[in-house]
DNA sequence: CACTTGACCTGTCCGC
DNA sequence: TGCGGACAGGTCAAGT
């Protein structure tokens, strides 16, 4: 569940807590949440210092002295919580907050500092991993190598996302904006959202689509995501900030998770489909299948 | 080759 | 109350 404007709200968090602890032990309980064996982990995590850490598409990346960088994807359950020396909340934690004492049963690795403070990667369904690469070889990875434009920076235009999608005429758009080679960091709830800011029907296919809704399209991409960071990112079950909170886009969602609910541009009642494997939701009025 | 569907997991919710 | 099945949705692999 975590897409681009909540890994984005983690990596501001995390760069507030982490850069400049010193690694001082590393645990892990599962070989497919962190592959790397204990001697990589040895070598080039214990005694690392926090560089920087940085976000590329829904991946975050903790770049480490030493030259190795600790990447994760938290796929759709993943959490990555900070804890200082003190706190740590057990039956009364605030209502903001979506958990309480770490490590839970859902923790998969702790990495711990030199002055006592934690970072716990959670991660109920194990769908997501944490991993030990060589900075130089990040970008290099399977998954980075191959992703498109990130849609926050100053290059990403309309005519970018036009040529971008120009690749996949018989997608359906909801589709397109899902393959990660078109574009960086959009998921379901991202998508449907600026669908519907753009009035167009999810399963229209690519090679419809004008440049005017093209364009219109990269402007309510931006726009949903930039609103979505503002709000800390969007909580549906799992997903909390590093510090534990949830995000409250939720609550100014205007079509996600809102079946049979009204539209709030013309009234109708939302609906929800299922589309690319996906739950969809959109409004049959200012979105009209054709 | 382009596109769609299923697998990977676990927890929750719904109907019987 | 218990239990099976659908569902949640990011990405890769397998299937059409």
């Amino acid at each position: 569940m975590p897409e681009l404007p909540e890994v984005e709200t983690i990596k501001s968090g995390l760069s507030k807590l982490i850069v400049n602890k010193t690694v001082r032990q590393v645990t892990a309980d599962n070989p497919k949440s962190f592959p790397n064996s204990e001697d990589l982990v040895q070598h080039y995590l214990i005694n690392a210092e926090v560089i920087s850490v940085q976000r590329r598409a829904k991946v975050l990346i903790i770049n480490l002295s030493g030259d190795y960088s600790l990447v994760t994807h938290l796929k759709m359950t993943g959490q990555l919580v900070y804890r200082s020396r003190t706190a740590n909340f057990g039956a009364g934690h605030p209502t903001d907050s979506l958990i309480g004492e770490l490590p839970d049963k859902s923790t998969r690795v702790i990495v711990s500092f030199s002055d006592g403070s934690k970072l716990f990667f959670n991660d109920q369904r194990k769908f997501g991993w944490m991993c030990l690469v060589a900075t130089s070889d990040v970008m290099k990875m399977d998954f980075l190598s191959k992703v498109g434009p990130e849609p926050l920076e100053s290059g990403f235009t309309w005519q970018v996302l036009r040529d971008r999608l120009a690749k996949h005429p018989n997608l359906p758009i909801k589709a397109a904006l899902l393959n990660q080679t078109v574009l960086a960091g959009i998921g379901n709830i991202y998508a449907d959202e600026s669908l519907w800011g753009a009035k167009i029907y999810p399963g229209r296919l690519v090679k419809t689509l004008s440049a005017r809704k093209i364009h219109r399209l990269r402007d309510e991409i931006v726009f949903v995501l930039g609103l979505a960071i503002q709000k800390g990112g969007s909580t549906d079950k799992n997903y909390v900030d590093a510090e534990g909170k949830k995000g409250s886009y939720l609550s100014f969602a205007r079509v996600f998770r809102r079946e049979h609910q009204p539209c709030p541009r013309c009234g109708a009642a939302i609906k929800k489909i299922r589309l690319a494997g996906r739950g969809t939701h959109f409004c049959p009025v200012c979105q009209p299948p054709r």
